[in-house]
DNA sequence: GCTATTCCGTACACTTGTGTATTGACAATC
DNA sequence: GATTGTCAATACACAAGTGTACGGAATAGC
């Protein structure tokens, strides 16, 4: 009945007929988005992807691996995405300022999915330690690059600070309460 | 092994030896303060207060009967305690601000258990349209403790509503991004 | 102190999930 | 085109969780 895993293809399109790590990753990804990260269940996965249990326990070890990896990618990128826009700012303070925060806001407006897995996150990080070590570092990561514009702006460090946590803990504190199913 | 339910208690003390509704609700919270709501399961329950399964199909009729009257129980304390705040309310405009400011502070800091509970709740309220309409109300309740405290600071509407959302959602994200294991 | 109600234990059936071992199909390469 | 990896299906064992049925103890009322 489904469309996926036709037998006679050659090139492998969108829906190759074996997959491969990545496969399973975004399928982890797209359950964590809509359903937290108890949702990446292996049997769910490959019911989705249309193969059984036996192709995953082929790709990873065990369900921790597949948890792992995907925490990885994610961390990987966001470090990535946060040393890519650092790179690319340019003009006054008030105009670096203005990129940052339309780059937050477009973070969490339209990237919706990479939003509420970062939530999914975050609630896992409660009650791993690991985890909530991983975002505390991305967020401050993040947290710098909103200090270092309000200090060229207002030029006094500790104001600086505060105004920083503030617009980033808002922006955090937004994507939490604004989400819906 | 365990020293509950010891046989010969005539008068129910802290380590009563039959439970009622409210018992299973207090273990429930509990569970879903260090653990997530997916923690509040019937079997962790019950052996965490020492009986058997039994016991709860004698309270409840079933799992979500008890997931939503642990909602209900909070979404009550939470918009009494909203109410009660609003009543004590005195002094001026920035008085009140900072009477506002010190009860939310306090909600985060010392009260910690409340805190980690709503948070696993935001977690529930992305999968659950019920549970992020009940979210939204009391966001709308507290938003509005502080939208009139900055009107009458500031006296202009537009100014109010976003400094309220700011510092609010701040708050909200602070809980958010501070909060470890 | 007998009875009725309230609360809990036990046993069973069922579902969903993980992980292992083995076999089979498909693709690449030579 | 036979062989060698690579990927997936099948079958099994196991664990954790829900819900039901029924019986039994503990408490309260009379």
């Amino acid at each position: 009945m489904k469309p996926a895993r036709t037998a006679g293809k050659t090139k492998p399109g969108p829906e190759a007929s074996r997959l491969n790590r990545d496969d399973w990753l975004d399928a982890a990804f797209k359950a964590v988005v809509d359903g937290g990260v108890e949702a990446a269940r292996v049997l769910v996965l490959a019911d989705r992807l249309g193969v059984t249990r036996g192709s995953f326990y082929w790709h990873f070890a065990d369900h921790a691996e597949l948890i792992s990896a995907l925490l990885a990618r994610w961390h990987a990128r966001e470090t990535e995405s946060a040393r890519s826009l650092e790179s690319e700012l340019s003009g006054s303070a008030q105009e670096e300022l203005e990129q940052v925060l339309d780059f937050a806001l477009a973070h969490m407006g339209t990237d919706l999915e990479n939003m509420r897995f970062e939530l999914a996150l975050r609630g896992l990080g409660r009650r791993d330690a690991a985890v909530a070590d991983m975002l505390a570092e991305i967020d401050q990561t993040r947290l710098a690059l909103f200090e270092k514009r309000f200090q060229r702006l207002t030029g006094d460090p500790k104001t600086a600070t505060d105004l920083a946590a503030l617009f980033y803990l808002a922006i955090v504190g937004g994507n939490q309460a604004l989400a819906r199913p």
